[in-house]
DNA sequence: GATCCACGGGAATACACGGATG
DNA sequence: CATCCGTGTATTCCCGTGGATC
């Protein structure tokens, strides 16, 4: 698939009347270049880097904040800025003794959901400071870390990491700590995680933290209009309509974008316009305690196509984990075996991305069997699913 | 031959329930 | 009546194996 057909399949043109332009802009699990009204937290990181510019490492830096109060939406929008500009414009401040820097600082952004081995931390790593191809397998962990401390010889340029979601649902914080450890000492760190400093083992290393306030209705606001002006053939996200949202939302950005997603949908199908009731609907249907899809959505392949299959089950398939298991595996592409189809389920209920419900009790006998239902918003997750995959 | 890790698969454990037992 | 037992399922836990790569 070639750049022009992914985009292609973004914009939507059924008819040429289609409300949506483009999923991805209100897409919960997207970030976009700039996000909305977090400019002073960001003054604050760039701040905090600075010293890399001049060939320094500044201590770990642990930015907390809620669920969807923008940590992520500051950090990968930053550091995809940072990694772009040009040498001419980077915040370099040149002294008369100083000899600049044969290469720049560089900026690796890391999710600790998908990057959850210490063999998988240092390559990944690595592999975005190194233009020679990193193994993905046959080499042991040690001899990356190894090649990780080589580096410094030949180029001392820093590299900032940050590694976002230490919250327990990928690597455990102190875990990341550990391979923290042995980093090169030019490697400087930025923690993300939901938790306040106290409570997470990165707050104990981090030298400087930085936490977030959930959004103001103003700014979540400002937010969803932002947004829908990218995603929207107009601008049709008027005061009334947003309003809903945002008083359902309590500051959270993941939330209110869901919920804009869904309205969206709704209205396309409808009269092509969107208005309060479209949104009225969308809150209505959401639950406030789901599980955030950027979540969902970093699940290694063959969970997320266990998952997709899952949401199409109708009723009946998904009454017990075994009747599931068994029309999942069927209309399955991939060649999982029940077992493997069936422990997914169990690790994904596990991991409260499902939520397993008593079921009916067989008149005959056995143990009571659960049937599960997701916990993720199914239409938003099967429209943007079915994006990157055909 | 070494290495990582996703799968597969089975053993161990938990639960439900009726009936037997103390 | 409380507890234990046996049977049948559901769920959890754990670890060996093999593909893919170097």
């Amino acid at each position: 698939m070639d750049i022009e057909e992914r985009i292609r399949r973004r914009r939507p043109q059924v008819d040429g009347e289609s409300l949506v332009r483009d999923y991805t802009a209100l897409s919960p699990a997207a970030h976009i270049e700039d996000p909305v009204d977090r400019g002073p937290a960001i003054e604050r990181l760039l701040t905090h880097f600075d010293p890399v510019f001049e060939d320094e490492t500044p201590p770990p830096l642990y930015l907390s904040g809620p669920p969807g109060s923008g940590k992520s939406a500051i950090v990968t929008a930053l550091f995809r800025k940072l990694s772009a500009l040009p040498e001419t414009t980077r915040p370099v401040v040149h002294t008369s003794t100083r000899v600049r820097p044969s290469s720049s600082p560089a900026f690796v952004y890391l999710d600790s959901r998908r990057v959850d081995s210490e063999f998988a931390f240092y390559r990944t790593i690595l592999d975005s400071v190194v233009e020679e191809s990193v193994p993905e397998r046959g080499v042991g962990t040690a001899t990356l870390r190894d090649r990780l401390h080589e580096r410094r010889g030949r180029d001392a340029s820093p590299v900032v990491v940050a590694i976002d979601h230490l919250d327990g649902h990928g690597a455990a914080a102190e875990t990341v700590v550990e391979w923290v450890d042995g980093l090169p000492a030019t490697v400087a760190l930025v923690g993300v995680g939901r938790s306040p400093p106290s409570e997470t083992a990165f707050g104990d290393v981090a030298g400087a933290t930085k936490r977030l306030s959930p959004y103001r209705r103003q700014q979540l606001a400002d937010l969803l209009t932002r947004r829908a002006s990218l995603g929207l053939r107009e601008a049709t996200l008027g005061h009334a309509a947003a309003e809903p949202i945002v008083e359902w939302a309590e500051g959270n950005a993941h939330d209110a974008l869901a919920a804009l997603f869904v309205a969206a949908d709704r209205a396309d199908r409808h009269r092509g316009t969107l208005d309060r009731s479209d949104t009225e609907a969308a809150v209505d249907r959401l639950s406030k305690d789901a599980v955030a899809l950027d979540r969902v959505l970093s699940l290694p392949a063959n969970r997320l196509a266990v998952l997709r299959a899952l949401v199409d089950l109708d009723p009946a398939e998904r009454s017990s984990v075994e009747a599931a298991t068994d029309a999942v595996t069927a209309s399955l592409s991939t060649d999982l075996s029940r077992g493997t189809v069936k422990r997914f389920i169990y690790e994904a209920a596990e991991d409260g991305i499902l939520d397993r419900v008593k079921g009916e009790p067989t008149p005959g006998i056995g143990r009571v069997p659960s049937r599960v239902e997701p916990r993720f918003p199914t239409a938003v997750f099967r429209r943007l699913y079915d994006l990157e995959h055909e």
